[in-house]
DNA sequence: CAGTGGTCTAGACCACTAT
DNA sequence: TAGTGGTCTAGACCACTGT
């Protein structure tokens, strides 16, 4: 039991690479070769390896060119954690703007959550998201605040939040489980959203881990749906 | 261009048995070595096209005992199209009653759904499910009647019809793609659902497909989500 | 042209299952 | 013990990119 083939061990000490940094986004990481050189194994051991980590979204591999750290900004990764496209065209990265930022304890709900202690402090930051012009989406992001030192600091926070983690923090988001319902708009949302109280909303929860497994960031998204869905493929 | 690895043709030939129901679900495929010498192709090319297969969730892998032609009725396939999960609790597969079933003309947007003529014939099929004694969801089911002959000779609608496409007519639903929104409860639906007009419901908008990648199915749901989410993972 | 990733081969050995 | 899938190796060649 408790058997592991050479090759998970031979991608766990490259996965902590990106952890550590040494790997940052963007860079080629050494070829097949030099990797099975370094660590005395076969090529195809490192491609084996090197397979998993590509499917996992962590590595890029370019033919002719070499094999390079995944970026946040890089359109497939940005999609991979946005799945509401518009119902005609195509879809589009949406517009966001900060209404509050704070400081605070975790309630229960939360620090369950994010694996934390309740009272943890964490941030909470609440954003508006534009599509072409229109307003479709108010959401809550709660971040423990010791995973993310200085986090104020910065005098504004970009349209693309995990790129920031990445770039400010070295923390990758590498997988999230989202959990989806309708509900019904709150008079709040209602004002942020321009629309009526009642309205239909799909309340997205979602939580986001980094390479390691560990819970990083709680959203949670009101959108509304008139011109827009949540696309999944289920293969 | 339009170059193609060997193991895709691989993949592509060994598809046709699904495809033409020489394989049929729960088979034992002949080995790795023995497909290899029928092919004229090395064990390590079958392996590959077998490991995609594999992937789609066309096969399933024992070692020690063969590969296997999946089945509908495995749990990992069931829930493969089934993301509906209770708040606490593990999920579960839910029970069916069917409320109507008639056949008539496609309208527009269901014949643009189903790449088939507006004006095509198609069986029509409402049915309630039921999680634990809960009434969750209603739904329409629309199938293209070419696809489905002697559709309503069964005396009863299985509960689940994947297994009964693939037992009945040979077709194996090997992909969907799904659209969700958040909308309101229609006095209809209302009645069905035992809940209020009004109540927020979540909309999935389903096309099944095929090994072919034909669409065979559309599905629309319209779910009660107090108790149950809709759950995603995104890698 | 050299260097990269991608494919294909052939063979050895390991882990699991059944007999 | 024999047969299966799973891992690992070593080497050849193909396709793509840059110089």
């Amino acid at each position: 039991m408790e058997y592991k083939p050479l090759y998970m061990h031979i991608r766990d000490q490259l996965v902590r690479h990106l952890v550590d940094g040494s790997w940052a986004p963007g860079m080629v990481i050494p070829s097949e070769m030099e990797l099975a050189r370094q660590l005395q194994v076969s090529q195809g051991t490192v491609r084996k390896a090197l397979d998993t980590m590509t499917a996992d979204n962590l590595l890029v591999r370019k033919q002719g060119k070499g094999t390079f750290v995944a970026e946040p900004e890089d359109s497939r990764i940005l999609f991979q954690f946005f799945r509401l496209v518009p119902d005609d065209g195509p879809s589009a990265f949406p517009q966001s703007s900060v209404i509050e930022c704070e400081e605070s304890g975790a309630s229960e709900s939360e620090a369950t959550a994010l694996e934390i202690e309740p009272g943890a402090p964490l941030w909470r930051i609440q954003r508006l998201r534009h599509l072409a012009e229109r307003c479709i989406l108010v959401e809550t992001i709660c971040l423990p605040s010791d995973r993310f030192p200085d986090f104020p600091d910065l005098g504004q926070i970009p349209n693309n939040i995990y790129q920031l983690f990445s770039m400010r923090w070295g923390i990758t988001i590498a997988q999230a489980e989202e959990r989806l319902k309708a509900v019904l708009a709150e008079p709040a949302d209602a004002r942020l959203l321009a629309c009526e109280p009642g309205t239909p909303l799909l309340r997205i929860h979602r939580i986001a881990r980094d390479l390691e497994g560990r819970a990083v960031e709680l959203r949670i998204s009101r959108c509304l749906t008139d011109d827009i869905h949540y696309a999944v493929n289920l293969r």
